[in-house]
DNA sequence: CACCATGGGAGAGATTTTCTAACTCATTCT
DNA sequence: AGAATGAGTTAGAAAATCTCTCCCATGGTG
């Protein structure tokens, strides 16, 4: 396959459409003698001459209308193609599970997109284990480490521990029914995530408390509306205190028992994206801001306090 | 309609089809950092991966797969247009009526074909008028110039006069039956080179001479066949004194009357083509080398001897 | 297990291509 | 006649592209 030099096709092309050579310097963002020299050397190369020059414009020969049609043809088919990809290359679709998304990846969002205009976050707020994860769909997504199921393309990496320690609302500790002791447990409300009820299970199988069962108490959606629960003193929560950080922090959630925190059986929080997809200039900023941003969580919660289990 | 760097594409393409650099680079013939370079470039651009880089070889991404084909098909749509272009352009196709052919180009033509090696040249002998030139069918043409009926866009450029004289054998002017005086004529065989005997014609037309007929004698089907019928004896022929200029140098052909020469009603010898064609490369070095070739024979002849009418 | 062959990456500097800027020419419109 | 239009030409500047040299990682091989 022997092709003439690509640059003064195009510029052919241009010039061919446009019937002038000045139409087609100002396409290219060139001046009319760059697009004039394209040409010459075009039709020389090819031996035949591609325009009729007149004092006043030029016209097509017959050879230049022959050229024409496959010319733009072939440059719009690789226009289509190459914008398709870029365009794509342009969307960061993200996927990320409810507590997650809402209580951490929302709030801090807005300085991604600041900070990366160029790229259009889409970011879809759906419960989805690691195993599920599908990587034709999400460029990127929030997930659990020790999810099952994952096939060996699809790589995690660590953001920050999940710690569970019981939360609930200041109130909670003051007056006759005052939260003192695991064994007060048994007289309020447990709040829970899932109907899985798998955090306060985790927890209670570290911390046994005798009377205290994870069957029993509320069940939300999603961790984020069991803390606004707890938060307004309907019960106890199993916190999170990376998510929580905040309610934590202004004193709206406080943790009756700080020394007895558990990591989640499910591992920490990651990222999880195809093993190719890492590379995408897309994801890897996204991945490398994410990995800023939950340093400073890491070290905001002086990790070294809790002994990992 | 923007496009990505096209130097850039092609060597992805080489470099997708042949899966590796290094063969892209020998198609390229570059080296495989400059592959390398132009690669990275595309992908920056796009804002893709298109491919994997292993340690040994590299793999097409997904991005890069969806490419490939496309960018294939393009660049071979391009390919097979140019080269047909450049192909046609290489072929010089030259229609010749019979007796310049024979008598004036085909002695000439290898050298043409020696200096312009790159140009195929295809010669078809066959007798036509100025006003069924087919352009389209030939690259340029020999004709005589007041051929009516021509298309305006058909051009004709003027080569040498046609003066035309009685020509015979050099023993027709010996003996009792010497051809001394026009009068003469009438004892001799006439030679015609086509039925309609318009060479005769329109030299008696000019030197009437009494009891000489143009009706008389023989017709061949071009001149070339009438002249050697003269050399050889078998009559007088309406000599052309550049066509016949090799056999009238040698002395194969004595012009009995050489102060008697009229140019041909149908004016000199031309070169034909379409307006547009002239500046077609093969074209004008064909025309340029002809017209070189016809100021010799206009030189050797000495015009101004004569009286043009 | 050292060693070499393979295939690609990086960076500096050379080279080639491409573009610009300024001017020219021919023609048409006013 | 003079202005405006559209293209061609040229030298030199700018940009792109390439080469060259050295590097790294991997996978056979003796």
């Amino acid at each position: 396959m022997k092709l003439p030099p690509l640059n003064a096709l195009r510029a052919f092309e241009a010039a061919a459409r446009h019937e002038g050579f000045i139409a087609a310097a100002d396409e290219l963002c060139v001046t009319r003698g760059a697009v004039s020299q394209q040409i010459k050397a075009l039709e020389t190369h090819l031996g035949v001459p591609l325009f009729h020059r007149h004092s006043r414009g030029v016209a097509l020969t017959e050879a230049g209308r022959r050229l024409l049609p496959v010319l733009s043809d072939a440059f719009g088919r690789i226009a289509g193609a190459t914008n398709a990809l870029s365009e794509q290359a342009a969307d960061l679709r993200i996927i990320c599970p409810p507590a997650t998304s809402i209580r951490w990846l929302i709030p801090r969002l807005d300085a991604f997109r600041a900070a990366h205009p160029e790229i259009r976050v889409r970011l879809t707020t759906e419960f989805h284990s690691g195993g599920n994860y599908d990587a034709a769909e999400y460029d990127i997504g929030f997930t659990c480490a020790l999810s099952p199921g994952r096939s060996p393309d699809i790589e995690t990496r660590e953001l920050f521990p999940v710690f569970l320690t019981p939360g609930c609302a200041p109130s909670m500790l003051e007056g006759e029914a005052a939260l003192k002791r695991p064994e007060d447990l048994a007289r309020v409300k447990l709040l829970h995530e899932v109907a899985e009820r798998s955090d306060w299970q985790a927890w209670l199988d570290r911390f046994p408390v005798p009377g205290v069962s994870a069957e029993s108490g509320d069940v939300f959606p999603n961790l984020d509306m069991a803390t606004r629960a707890a938060v307004i003193g309907s019960g106890v929560v199993m916190a999170d205190l990376v998510l929580c950080r905040e309610e934590i922090e202004r004193g709206q959630l406080v943790l009756p028992f700080p020394d007895m925190v558990r990591t989640s059986p499910q591992g920490p929080i990651c990222l999880i994206s195809h093993r190719e997809r890492w590379q995408e200039p897309k994801v890897r900023r996204f991945a490398e801001w994410v990995e800023q941003e939950a340093g400073r969580d890491r070290a905001a919660l002086d990790l070294e306090r809790f002994d990992e289990v």
